[in-house]
DNA sequence: CGTCAAATTGATAAGACTCAATGGCAGTGG
DNA sequence: CCACTGCCATTGAGTCTTATCAATTTGACG
């Protein structure tokens, strides 16, 4: 089965003319964000749109009850901060240590044909967690997630995840403690092994038992 | 454990796959559709992109396990199909007798900038769905349901839903008995009253507790 | 050593799923 | 006209998973 993930761990092809991006993208117009960073917030207006260069967002919603909701992490290649309407929707903050390179709104018609792709790989991906939310069994959820994650280190068998298990409750709608009993009941089945002194590097040793997880 | 996600008695229209007609060049012009009448299958060309004139339409797709999770219903002027790349991921069918008005996809460039604000209108529902799937409670996930309904009949205080209990399941990801459970609940407290003999009509007794409920 | 933060583990209860049965309505055929 | 059947929605009983509350572990740092 074709995964539409896998638009995820390539940066978003912008088949044509990638070039187009080249006013807005000046060399050293790189930002450099530290651990928690704030890039926008909700409400505020819109003046630029992102592509990570390195390290990890978060782009979360804060619920009428405070409850955060994490809609996605964008890594290396992704894009983040395209929204409809002219306020943002939500917030973004970097994960860790990351670098991001902005780019201006406004632009010429190839460019928005190039915006249009970004928003649909975007949708894709939003469509796609929406599938994976369905699933009701929280091991299954953990599965994908790291599935998930897996794929934007194609080639290796070890990786960072980089956020701490609150985030990844946040992003799978499950508490800090059941994730944690996800990942130990992975652990135990010998399918991936956690290394760090906060377990957040994952090894991954039966690949297919995970795939068979996540269905 | 063996989490055999089952193939939750597959609902009624699995084996019917009726013929999916060719829109092609004949674009702008309005197609009737019966109930369940399939307008595009999973892997097939992308050929047009739609809007909705009347009726409505659900999107879904199948997971491996051959279970159906619905993505969304479109209803009158909803935009659908328009995908990234040139292959369906999904499948498109009315949910009832229906009515829909075709676009080439070839459009000009002029076009393009509609197209991504229909994308980012898309997309702004994705996340939005996410937002509310993420939520626990059935109950919840209902009451956002019957409110995002009824946010498409603007003044209206009643309104039929038009599609059945099985496919409010698969759209929440829920279980067609928890759903009837959670409109009980709702009858009971006098949020709602059901009306017509498969129940699937609608009118609001309480607005405010039903968007409490929703949160 | 004490403290702190993050993660893990344990016990309990609430909530949703599963299986099973019931009721209402429509269409069909004797 | 009435029994029969199928479809859909609803309800009931039992089981299982996860949220909740609470305690414990681990490593880092002063």
């Amino acid at each position: 089965m074709l995964h539409v993930h896998d638009l995820r761990q390539e940066p978003i092809q912008v088949p044509t003319r990638p070039r187009a991006f080249e006013p807005a993208a000046r060399a050293d117009q790189t930002i450099r964000l530290k651990q928690d960073q704030t890039i926008y917030s909700e409400g505020q207006k819109v003046l630029a749109f992102y592509q990570v260069e390195a390290g990890a967002i978060r782009i979360y919603r804060l619920m009428p009850d405070g409850h955060r909701h994490i809609l996605s992490f964008c890594v290396k290649g992704d894009w983040f901060g395209l929204e409809q309407g002219d306020r943002r929707a939500d917030f973004a903050e970097a994960v860790c240590e990351a670098r991001i390179r902005p780019f201006a709104t406004t632009g010429s018609s190839t460019f928005t044909n190039n915006l249009l792709n970004i928003a649909l790989a975007n949708l894709a991906k939003a469509q796609s967690r929406q599938m994976a939310m369905i699933e009701q069994s929280a091991l299954k959820r953990v599965a994908v997630f790291i599935q998930e994650m897996a794929e934007r280190h194609p080639g290796e068998s070890e990786f960072d995840l980089m956020m701490c298990r609150s985030d990844v409750a946040d992003y799978l709608g499950l508490t800090i403690e059941t994730v944690a009993r996800s990942f130990t009941k992975l652990r135990e089945r010998r399918i991936i092994r956690l290394k760090g002194k906060l377990q957040r590097c994952v090894q991954l040793l039966d690949r297919d038992a995970l795939a068979a997880l996540a269905l």
